[in-house]
DNA sequence: TGATAGTATAGACTATACTCTATACTTTAA
DNA sequence: TTAAAGTATAGAGTATAGTCTATACTATCA
């Protein structure tokens, strides 16, 4: 597909789209059999990639930790293993995170429930 | 406390605590009957203040999230049933981030579970 | 075939959230 | 009493993540 479509499956706009694709956080490719253009085409692959940035940027990841954690994965010179361990990691950070928005949401209902009973 | 200890006991930059306290997020008081100096007093409501603040900066909501949760909250014009609604969208708000977490979470654990399999 | 819509690249501009520097004043311990 | 450390304020500078503009080329449909 071509960027307009990206954009629209994704939900995020094609200016931002191309700042990704400069920032290396994935890339289309242009078809070489047409010479006469190079429109860059993106396969389903990389909706999934983008769906997954969108997750992890709302959550709090940076582009460049995500960066990070796409390069490990996709580079050939990584055993499994170093490849496992990275995600691994990463999943142990998401934990954290969960953890961390559970506190601030406790926080936030033991608020209303102290407001609450000072109401009486 | 003073801003030192109040940058000690949160972890949070003086020049940080600052910019937020210019962003109306907490303020200190100088205290009225020293008059040689205008140092601020910071107290322990305030290190509450700042640790929530942390951890909903880390898991992505913005200062300017943050700061209109805290005005409503300290607004006296609110009624109780309006802060309690504007606080309960925020515990709406979280657990959707948690739940992208989590999917975010199984999308990596994904990853691992189908390049281990491919080892074999 | 020409108007309209789409694509690519480069670079300027913006908002958010710091981070640092300069300056001036205050406190405290030697 | 003075040197070192702490505090306040203002304003400049920086990093991140977009967002927009200009320019040029390409495709498509009436």
């Amino acid at each position: 597909m071509l960027i307009k479509e990206l954009s629209n499956r994704t939900g995020i706009s094609i200016h931002t789209l191309r700042f990704y694709e400069n920032y290396s956080l994935f890339r289309g490719v242009s078809d070489e059999n047409i010479k006469t253009n190079n429109y860059k085409d993106y396969d389903e692959s990389v909706v999934e990639k983008i769906k997954m940035i969108k997750g992890a940027k709302e959550v709090g990841f940076t582009l460049s930790e995500i960066k990070a954690l796409l390069d490990s994965w996709y580079n050939e010179h990584f055993s499994i293993d170093k490849k496992v361990e990275v995600v691994n990691n990463k999943v142990s950070e998401i934990d954290s995170k969960i953890l961390k928005l559970k506190q601030v949401k406790n926080l936030l209902l033991n608020a209303i429930k102290v407001i609450e009973s000072e109401d009486c």
